[in-house]
This record gives C-alpha cells, structure tokens and sequence, in this order.
DNA sequence: TAAACTTGTAATCAAATTAATTACATGATG
DNA sequence: CATCATGTAATTAATTTGATTACAAGTTTA
C-alpha cells in the first residue's frame, strides 16, 4: 500500500501555480507540466479550491494561490487531497473476539499507539511549507543549470 | 488508503502467543482470537517467523516468541508484516515533464520531505514494544472485569 | 503404519482503490 | 454565437486486500 500521489500531485500544482504566477496555470497547462490528464488536474484542483488553497472559477483560466506561500504547508495539502481519513492511516482489524482477553482490549490499546505515530508525521508535514518547496526546486534548477 | 491491518493483526498475534504463553497457539487458536481464517494467520505468522519475531515449525502445533518481550517493536512487526515498502509510504507520480522547472526537479525535492515524515512515524513504533502492548492489555482488563 | 492434526503455500474470488479517460453541462468572453 | 475554461459524473484497467479452499508435507499417537 501507498499513499495517493494525489498527494504530490497537490503538491506539484501549488508549486507550479506559483512558479508561473505571471502566466496563466489552466488545468491543461498544469496537467502538461505532471504529465497527466486534465481531468485528474481539475479534480484534485476542485479538492484544494475546496480546502482554501487556490482560487478558480468556473468558465476562467487559471488557478491561483488563496493564500500566502509560506502559509501553505504540506498538512494542508495532505488533509485537502484527502489521501488519508482522519485517524485512519492504520487499519485495526475488526471484531476481535470478545471471549479472549486480547480479542476484548487490543483495539483500545492499538488505537492510541497508531495515533500517535500517524500525528509524529502529520507534524513534520505541517513544518514543511510551500514556501519551502518551491525555494528548493528552484534551488536544484541553478545547480541542474551548472551541469 | 489505508496501512494494512495485516500490522495490527501481527500485534494481535505476538500479545496473545505471550498471554498464553502456557498453552498451545496453533493458527486455528489465534484465528479465533483474531476472527479471520487460520490460513490468513499462518501466512502472517509466516512473515514473522521469517523476521525472526516467532518460532513455528511444520507440522508442531503452535508458535512461541523467539525473542525477549522487550526485544519486539512495533517497528519490527511493522517491517515483518510488509505493509509498506522502504521509503515507499508515500507513493510520488512519476514522469513529470522535464521540459518544466518543477517537473524537473520536484521528485527531488519531495522524495526527503516524504522520506523524514514516514521515518517520524517509525520512530514513534520503535519506541513501544510488544511488552507495553501486554502490560496495556492486562491493565484494561483489569478495569474492564470491575465493570 | 495409519489416522489425525499441524504448518506452509498456492490459487481463486469479491471488494475497494487508484489514475486515466471520455463525455458533457455550465460559465466566461471575444 | 463560437470558443475555451472549469466542474463533475461514468467507465475502465490495474493493483491490493482479506477470505476462502485446497492440498502437500511434517509430526504425533493410537
């Protein structure tokens, strides 16, 4: 299992739209630059439009950031694509049996454990910014350019 | 998506071979513990044999711990159960356009982002093992038999 | 030794999820 | 009105999961 590319997907958009921010990022441009269809694009757009991440309208071309770059971190684009239900990332098998001590009780005391992993990486997303992402690609353009 | 419960279902098994430690857990036993099919159980017991987590032989009733209770993390039984792969919880599309400034680059820039989140997330199941499970177990049975 | 029981493992199946694709309603604009 | 955009639904193939059945091979015991 993986988690949905859906996920850096969003995070592919946001950083393009502000790259190109004196041009004009449509569902089509942007589908160029990750190399997928339109549709898949305007989904995932509608996601996070959805979320306060982006400004569309129906009808006009191209998207743009709702919100400052350094605002954005990647939790929000992870809980806007929607990849992972909250408090969901691990799966706890269900019906146990209840005759057996184990059976009765590991679901409690799984449940708080798997939480806590699941938030320890919800922060290191939250310390991540759009900002962040798109100082360092343009970073590895310079260097790609010297070669 | 969703983590595989073959993990918790894994801790399931290591709590109750311990708990009962001095009876016979043959998969038919576990299986119904657990409420799934012995054939599921022994293909996870399988996983953590081959981990070095159980012993169990062919045709002998019955699997043991093949380490000290405090020896096994969660992170153990999360690697033996292969719920996900190295570096690959979160999945990045792949054939971005190259003829792009972020399409170029942004594998790059994300694959450490993804790669730090999803090793905050082991360290928090390297740092609980299946020794606090049991405690853990018998703690809310205790409480659950005043009720 | 034969019967009974176990583990190990492969094959099959339905259900769920993903990403791609097609299609089309609706909005905006020259 | 013609053109192009977004929004959204439906369909598809591929993948994964967990359940199930089946059976080979090892062990025990009557």
């Amino acid at each position: 299992m993986s988690i949905s590319s859906r996920f850096s997907v969003g995070i592919h958009i946001l950083t393009l739209i502000e790259i190109n921010k004196d041009g004009v990022s449509s569902s089509e441009y942007l589908a160029g630059s990750v190399n997928t269809n339109p549709a898949v694009i305007r989904k995932i757009m509608g996601m996070l439009k959805k979320a306060g991440l982006i400004k569309v309208q129906p009808g006009i071309a191209g998207a743009e950031l709702a919100k400052d770059l350094s605002d954005i971190t990647l939790l929000d684009v992870y809980k806007a694509v929607n990849v992972v239900k909250d408090k969901e990332l691990f799966s706890i098998h269900e019906n146990p049996n209840p005759d057996c001590t184990v059976g009765r009780n590991i679901q409690n005391t799984i449940e708080p454990l798997f939480f806590s992993a699941q938030t320890a990486l919800e922060k290191v997303l939250e310390n991540v910014t759009i900002e962040d992402v798109v100082k360092d690609v343009t970073e590895k353009e310079k260097l790609n350019v010297k070669c």
